[in-house]
DNA sequence: CATGAATGAGAGTTCATTCAT
DNA sequence: GATGAATGAACTCTCATTCAT
């Protein structure tokens, strides 16, 4: 499994480019860290060395730039994990791949990605719509992967939707918690988290993605 | 194992008694809802048949209030999961009853324990340190779990910290997706829930809590 | 000149005797300490060891609290200075009782007759125009006394206006910076006082009250 | 003595031009009238023509509006009567000048120098220290012109500090009395309080300023 | 006399948003 | 494109006061 097309360090800027991607990116590290009710526009504005009337400029509201970015997110996972990943075949590797692309767009673009955990409630309803159903897409694309696994029999005696959801939580956690300044390295947490979630889910799982062929073989 | 005397649905009423309680429990369900800036003062007290300063002859200040609320989340951990987990001996058997007792407790007071998640902002400095500080316990206690687990050889080979981040976030997590009035059992949660995590932990697992004994003894 | 009898350690206990009369000491050392509107109700019934209720059986209202209180120091006025002072002739000898027992009043009971000064705003039309009027009183007591210095033409060549409110503010000054546990006694302030406002108003004063007699025979 | 240079007629504008300057004033004259609790910002606001958020656009809180307002009253003091008044060498003539510029200002500005006496209790403990500070060192200032005049020999025999106090008493008293609206010119409030002081610290006064000297030579 | 409970009114403050310039 | 100025709405919180018990 050849990933080296989408590692993180090369995301695609999916903001609109120019300015307003400056915005959106730093609206998204300011909301990531205090919450979407704890910055005002004013503190946005002030960031980008703008005055409040400047930034209504380029963005016509708070709900809307949260809209946007949640839409980035959204797009980040569209194009890093969904895309690629439905062109893999076999559901295991499709698994593992879902997990470990996920788990290193945490690493690397917590902030954006963390705000869709959170942040629905300040969203307009369409806006909210819109979000919860791409969210659903996700999720179900997810889920679906897992009942392939499971009519081929590989899966463990699990209700998908639980399961689904696990892995979601297990994922989704590590924007809460990881530090790229710290002790563990970003891709050791995607091994990690990888590993926990295949032997979480899988019936004698392949080892490690690498050199997990030959280990099973002798089993 | 013998979990019968702690099942969620018995839980230990920690909030004080008489209308405090009614009142920390009506906003922790609220907050829950729709966050801890998407609801006023003004509108817990109308839900709970209040004015304003009627709510406010019970609770100092919104802040106290959530700390009051986070605390009896805390309080319910410790209750319910950490003091009789302390009692188990044997750490694969340990994790899998904090799994359990963890997940059980979501499956029915989401709200407190859900908040606990999230609203570490809302708090004062010094209530935010004490809040801090009886998570990182917590958390502790997993994952000291976990390095016996390693000690034993019976963990696979993961980072403690990584792995009990994940525990957590999947457990956590069901707070979030979980409806009681939706088509699956609280229980069946749970189980499935303790499954995914013990297997993505351990090594050549016990199957499942009953009959797992037997089982290993064949090994 | 003798006044023993009205030296301010025994001044009249002219609060209502009972409870009500706690209250209103009680509640005019708070609101001298910070203010009117610096103090609620339920402080002061706090102070008293008192319900917010229980104090409402005593008192009518904030206001009326601070009617009787600057009633009460009107008394003190009254009683300690202008009945008194009316039975000296001699303008020059009442001129100095006044300063002097005025002063020995503010250097004892500094509370009750320091709100006088400031608390006019939290009365009602009415209790404040009582008490206005009766601040009006004593002042033209002051103002007679220097007019009539001035028909004998010992005042210097003053407004009599003028000079009684520099005399009022000299002397009621004192409750604002005299701590009577401080490094000055008492009675020298009220020594200083009474001699800077005589020696003030004054052309060739007798010198002062005990050896002035000399001084005065020269002329 | 020529004081043409700092007649309060042509006071130095220290508040901050433009509307903030407008704003000072006009809050200075409410807090005066009614007491910094007596009145709400928005009063205040209203009373400029704004509503309240227009008010808080020139004003970052109630506190800091009282702050402003009490340094500009002590900058006040600090130009018009302390800078000039170090330049005076000869303490009797300093000690006239200090009352004279002192009375003057508070016949023009009452408001904001009438604020200085009463309301510190609205201010943080900062602004508070800063403000106390300020008024010790004017204090001081006055303290140490009458202890020189005591090393001349020139003062009563007084205690400096119950000197000073009551000096400040007596003028700051203007405050709250003086109605430029009524019967009495301003100059001569100034000229029979600078008269009154004068006559009550110093032993042997020469007379008035003016023609004084002369007068007294006679005697 | 005393208490627990409650309230109407209003305070200071902040925010997202807009408009004339 | 950008700014100074301003606003309506809402929020947290406090207070004097009352009533049933």
């Amino acid at each position: 499994m050849s990933d080296d097309v989408t590692t993180a360090s090369s995301l695609p800027d999916l903001f609109d480019n120019g300015k307003s991607g400056v915005i959106y990116r730093k609206a998204a590290e300011m909301i990531y860290e205090k919450g979407f009710d704890g910055i005002s526009m004013n503190e946005i504005a002030e960031a980008l060395d703008l005055t409040k009337p400047g930034l209504y400029y380029y963005v016509k509201g708070k709900k809307q730039l949260l809209h946007k970015i949640m839409s980035y997110a959204m797009d980040l996972l569209d194009v890093s994990v969904v895309k690629p990943g439905r062109a893999i075949e076999d559901p295991e590797e499709r698994l593992r791949f879902i997990i470990q692309q996920h788990a290193r767009l945490l690493t690397h673009e917590a902030g954006a990605l963390a705000i869709l955990i959170d942040e629905e409630a300040g969203l307009s309803d369409e806006q909210r719509r819109e979000i919860v159903r791409r969210k659903r897409d996700y999720f179900e694309f997810m889920r679906r992967t897992l009942e392939e696994l499971k009519a081929l029999g590989r899966l463990r005696p699990l209700d998908t939707t639980v399961a689904a959801f696990s892995l979601l939580g297990m994922v989704m956690w590590i924007a809460r918690w990881y530090d790229p300044k710290g002790r563990l390295e970003g891709e050791q947490v995607v091994r990690d988290v990888t590993e926990i979630a295949a032997g979480g889910m899988l019936v004698d799982p392949m080892a490690t993605a690498d050199g997990g062929g030959a280990g099973r073989a002798l089993m």
